[in-house]
DNA sequence: TTGTATGCGTTATCAG
DNA sequence: CTGATAACGCATACAA
């Protein structure tokens, strides 16, 4: 900010209290305050409060080489999915004393590694990390040079980084299930990127879901993206192909959304010639036309455990890495209905 | 992050390059790398890159009093709204060298408060706000402290404080000549709380513009905040009145969600018995059922223009402050149509 | 209970 | 061009 009056310091307070820095400093933190006379304190504090000092938290950490400060990586704040995570990351770690410095790496690696190359000069003291992908050197590297962090929503290949993520591939047998039960046959799974654990777990899942039903397992279109506009592109390379099918479990909603732009384009009808099923339950899919079908992933919640690992993480850096899986529900709304035939 | 290999320091690098701590850090900064050799800026970026030194930006700000980082203080992450926002802000400021801190309110005074002391006491050179309310005691006090500051979206009472904000009048003036040139003549304004700017000048002129068509200005409720639920609360309160109308003009997009509601749960037909309006043009207004009508906001540039300006500031501080009104557009969707008598 | 002294890592101001 | 030195504001070990 500027500075018409240059922020006061400690020892601007400590003189207006008449003390010295050294007993001003304990009288300020909860924590030493009992070291000194409850009448020197509030002589103190109150002329903090008169000064309107703020601690200089450069000083503070440069000091105690803590910041008190978590960071979230988060690849796309502009994805609905994405800011009820953080509000559950800062429910938990700011009742806790931290603060949340999120960072947006709009999915670009070389943004990754600048946002992250910023977190750490500012000593956070660890990392919360959306971006993953199953080959994610920086990660791995960070990981290994002893950088306490936790994915969450997406894991990478090997899972020696602590995760905690929706439990995909029940979801998606679910999902399956109940398309099933509706007498599909033919479904198709539009995919997310296989470079994520996300794209990859629902995928197999998908897989293994329909074989289980003796249904055909090769109707998977892989979408470079987890956009709507790729998903559209999917969708219509599947109308392209030879393959008949009458469902649809999309990667996730934006990939369903891309569905229902190509079902305008076309002129076909949803659910009465194809049922579709996203995946997230981000908001306001229940006013779409048709509400869309999908499971639902407890996305604060992913948020407020990863905190509460990275809080263990932090207090006991030698815990071994484990993987939190948060259950998911199917939410049955108008885009799936029986086949036509 | 946690310490099994402690970061190295200039000291090490200096060390390890055979150089003074001094010359370290003049080698390492592009602004003082003229003053010394090719030869030994070298040797030291060589060391560096070879330890992967952070420069730890603590120790900077402590000695620089400059900690290139500004706040940006959202009151609710969730409301689609304010993403586009946050990457408009950080498209400028990244690229000037700055980064910056998102802090959310969750529209509470008492968190505001504590966030952006928070912020404060990490030094930052200046605050874009998105939580203003025409009477703000506390940004009214840190604009007198002379806290570098602009308002986006929002204003306060008397302009005092610079702010980008979008050109809510028309837009609102634009979206009932649409109504009135449908055959409307009954409309009512569904408006967000009046204690915020956008809820006020969007009221007024509403009644104005009503009122320059010859029609009557008194069908007004106010929401008690901009959320979908007080949207539907309001609507019903419309419905429970004896007042006659056919199109409604709401304060935003999520109030005009919860008209919707309404609609659904009393089997009322938008737009054969009612149109609707919204503001902010949020994403995925097209798949809605029926795609909203509504006046776009550029958020993205709103977020970039604020940004400028907030540079702008830094730089004069002298500077006085102005206001910055962006263009809005009506955005005709299948919400509205001419009423049925 | 309070005061004194020191150093966190960096950069700015001097000398050389 | 480079090195020595001091200081930013704070917290803490130690002394009193």
């Amino acid at each position: 900010m500027s500075n018409p009056n240059p922020a006061p310091t400690l020892r601007d307070v400590a003189e207006a209290a008449g003390v010295h820095t050294a007993t001003a400093s304990r009288a300020l933190n909860p924590k030493t305050r009992q070291q000194i006379s409850a009448e020197t304190a509030r002589r103190v504090m109150r002329a903090a409060q008169a000064l309107g000092y703020q601690p200089n938290s450069a000083a503070r950490s440069l000091k105690t080489s803590r910041s008190s400060t978590v960071g979230l990586v988060i690849p796309d704040l502009t994805n609905p999915l994405f800011p009820p995570i953080v509000r559950g990351v800062e429910s938990v770690l700011e009742s806790d004393g931290y603060n949340v410095w999120i960072v947006n790496t709009d999915n670009d690696d070389e943004r990754e590694r600048a946002q992250i190359e910023s977190l750490r000069s500012r000593q956070v003291e660890g990392l919360i990390v959306a971006t993953a992908r199953l080959e994610h050197p920086l990660l791995r590297r960070l990981h290994q040079q002893g950088v306490t962090m936790v994915l969450i929503n997406r894991q990478v290949e090997d899972l020696s980084i602590p995760a905690v993520t929706g439990d995909d591939a029940t979801g998606v047998a679910a999902a399956v299930d109940h398309l099933v039960r509706l007498g599909h046959t033919r479904i198709a799974h539009l995919s997310g990127p296989l470079t994520t654990s996300t794209g990859r777990v629902r995928a197999q899942a998908f897989r293994h879901a329909v074989r289980d039903h003796g249904l055909p397992d090769d109707l998977v279109i892989e979408c470079a993206r987890w956009s709507e506009e790729d998903g559209a592109t999917a969708m219509r390379e599947l109308l392209a192909g030879e393959a008949q099918f009458t469902a649809i479990m999309a990667g996730n909603d934006l990939i369903a959304l891309g569905c229902y732009d190509v079902f305008a384009e076309r002129g076909i009808s949803c659910p009465d010639d194809v049922s579709v099923i996203g995946f997230n339950d981000m908001p306001f899919l229940d006013k779409l036309r048709p509400p869309l079908t999908t499971v639902a992933v407890p996305h604060h919640e992913l948020g407020a455990e990863a905190a509460r690992m990275l809080l263990d993480c932090i207090d006991q850096p030698a815990r071994p890495a484990r993987s939190l899986l948060l259950p998911v529900t199917l939410v049955v709304r108008g885009s799936t209905a029986a086949p036509r035939s």
